[in-house]
DNA sequence: TGACTTAGTTCGAGACGTGATTTAACCTGT
DNA sequence: ACAGGTTAAATCACGTCTCGAACTAAGTCA
């Protein structure tokens, strides 16, 4: 009904390796003392699981610990060179991939940019084909596997297949295509999922337990992290924050509903909403090559005076009003820990608007809730989609403990 | 990090003691065959995990199921008589009692009005004391403890302290002042997962391990369940669904905001709204004698023609749009397989609402997850509230297999 | 009555975790 | 240099667990 796995006592011996490869791999290097302190293991169970994993060559010994009178403590930590991870973002606009090992610490990276601006599903399998090619070419120890963040909804069933109403996907069945070109382990899942993951295990969510994390881009993508583990409904679509609804017969979203958060907040909607206020306050337009581009703009033209910084500024102060509603919605319905505002146009915008949006959460949020939750920036780079999908071959080497 | 426990071969068996248990509790009388295909054990461990099990006295045989040809089954399940519980729904008008033999038959009832239509600390105190005394006085087995549902956040720390915005408590430690009264063990929640629970073991949501309960009465409240288990933010004050926001700048919520679910979909909202309307309408207003019967009023009203009934139908619809949107909501968010309606306001209104309920949030919702969900009522009646809350004590059993 | 079939129990083997004991490694002070 | 003290890690003996196989129990069918 729940937990699967775990009746026999070799079950049991798998478990707790992999909880102290797990206490290993997340807190540094740590002596057999720790060890056993962390995981409420016996001694003679510690000394035992550990020389398995010294075996195994995930784990290796990292120097002694001083000595206070007695036998100095033997540090261990896992390993980071012996096996290697590729993660894979495939955006709007680009497909990135990038060489890890197992500590997630970057070895290569490629950028691929998508043909035409449209993600053909053909043109995406042979990209990566040919990524993962190159990429694997100069790996210098086994690879564990590949992760890949997608914009869309990922289904497993049991392979992969990936629905992508705002890139035209529909049930795109990416693993089985990857499947002809590889045969490394694949591990998809929506980018704003990996993202969450990235930043859970190394950047802003680090120590917490519940985090939601807000993906702005193009559009408007979320994830929810409960008790540490991504949170997925019946199937594994939750986390479409960007069509909340929060205006009844509002803007037109691409989606195809009126008034979904999307239509106001996203980098699209934002230049969208501005050109409109420019026309309507007949000042200029913004002439722009892409939407990272025209947002910077968008930025800059607030910061003047006159009718054209008039109507940026009132662009942006609704964008932070909706993005403001849309957290103060997460924050009374979820009650996380934190929320974490991340995607590239989440970064560029969120340093402007943070003060403003803090503002609005606070009047729309119930207070207890609102009292318990910090806003703030994710702390990864724009890799964190491909690092966080680089997380989760890695995340199940963990879960195995082999 | 994640799971606690589980650590040698003794919690190992006390796992899958309750993994048994569990399954003969949910799926009924089983054989012996039938719990070896379910659980995955071996025969010679269930043989032995069922005779501690009946040694115990939590499993009696029943029956045999014919044979065809071989030793016949013998049919094993949960004796449920070997212990009682009793479940507490502390209302915002009355506090009911009810005793239940371990498969959550009723046994017996009590009702305590609140005097003076306010929950006063002292008097709930006192009044929950009485009932536990009069119930226990005549139990037949053993009572394995007392669930209490409460109109409140329920925080542990580790004595269960209840926030409950609406009546008036703040902090208010129930569980210490409960516990100078009674030596049973106490399990407080809020009503609305107590509910919940209900449904899920007993209602509408048998068989699901995702759902959405949107609790309908004065106010709005919801549970969300995943993975067949209660979602508790970070500090178990999630699923504030009336507080999300649906109208930037809406009407004024008693929670201070505007624009909240509540303030169009609540009884009380609904009522305040018809009067409003009705008004303009130059109708006449309703007079009744509280809550429920307001709500009955103008259901009645919307069923004639005339500016009464325009005015009436018009606040139904924008019930039903406003209810509609704040599902789109979640299952956009949540994605969750099924969406129950619940609540005294929310089984008087939905019976009349549904068709229109379904259209808008097909309207709002994307396609994906609305097509895998469903929007039903809640199949256990009033009582569920104080039934869910007496599985709070089962399910502590169900866990600890003993 | 006896062959056959299926259910449930018993038994020996293998694996695991634990506490106690032993061995290892280092420090201090003389 | 060396003994005595101290702490870390490995080993051992024991009890518990699950499992597969062998075995017993309880029916059916001809």
């Amino acid at each position: 009904m729940t937990d699967e796995g775990r009746r026999n006592v070799r079950d049991l011996r798998r478990a707790n390796r992999a909880r102290l490869l797990r206490q290993l791999y997340f807190h540094g290097p740590l002596s057999r003392q720790d060890l056993i302190q962390a995981t409420g293991l016996s001694s003679a169970s510690v000394s035992n699981v550990v020389a398995d994993l010294l075996d195994a060559g995930l784990v290796v010994e990292a120097g002694a610990v001083e000595s206070e009178g007695g036998r100095p403590r033997i540090l261990l930590r896992v390993d980071t060179s012996c096996f290697e991870v590729i993660g894979i973002d495939v955006g709007e606009t680009r497909i990135r991939l990038e060489r890890f090992d197992l500590g997630l610490g970057e070895l290569a990276a490629l950028d691929l940019p998508v043909v035409g601006g449209s993600l053909d599903q053909e043109a995406v399998v042979t990209a990566i084909a040919a990524g993962l090619a190159e990429l694997s070419a100069d790996a210098a120890a086994p690879l564990l596997g590949v992760g890949i963040g997608v914009p869309g909804i990922v289904q497993h069933q049991p392979y992969a297949v990936v629905h992508g109403q705002t890139v035209g996907w529909d049930a795109f069945p990416l693993e089985e295509r990857l499947r002809e070109h590889t045969a490394l382990p694949l591990f998809i899942d929506n980018g704003a999922t990996t993202m969450a993951q990235a930043e859970m295990w190394f950047g802003a969510g680090r120590d917490a337990d519940s985090a939601v994390f807000l993906l702005l881009g193009s559009g408007a993508g979320a994830s929810v992290i409960a008790d540490g583990a991504p949170f997925r409904g019946s199937t594994t679509s939750a986390g479409e924050w960007g069509h909340l609804n929060v205006q009844y017969q509002g803007r037109l979203c691409r989606c195809g509903a009126r008034g979904c958060l999307e239509a106001y907040v996203g980098a699209e909607a934002v230049i969208a909403r501005h050109a409109e206020a420019a026309q309507t306050a007949g000042a200029a337009g913004i002439d722009a090559a892409d939407e990272e581009e025209a947002l910077r703009l968008i930025l800059a033209t607030a910061e003047q005076s006159g009718p054209a910084g008039d109507a940026a500024r009132s662009v942006l102060d609704e964008t932070a009003v909706r993005i403001g509603v849309g957290i103060a919605n997460v924050v009374n319905f979820l009650n996380p820990q934190r929320v974490i505002i991340g995607g590239w146009a989440g970064l560029a915008l969120a340093p402007v608007l943070l003060p403003q949006i803090r503002e609005v959460v606070r009047e729309h949020a119930l207070r207890l809730p609102y009292s318990l939750t910090s806003i703030d920036l994710g702390a990864l780079g724009a890799d964190a989609v491909a690092r966080g999908a680089a997380t989760l071959p890695v995340a199940r080497l963990l879960e195995a403990g082999a």
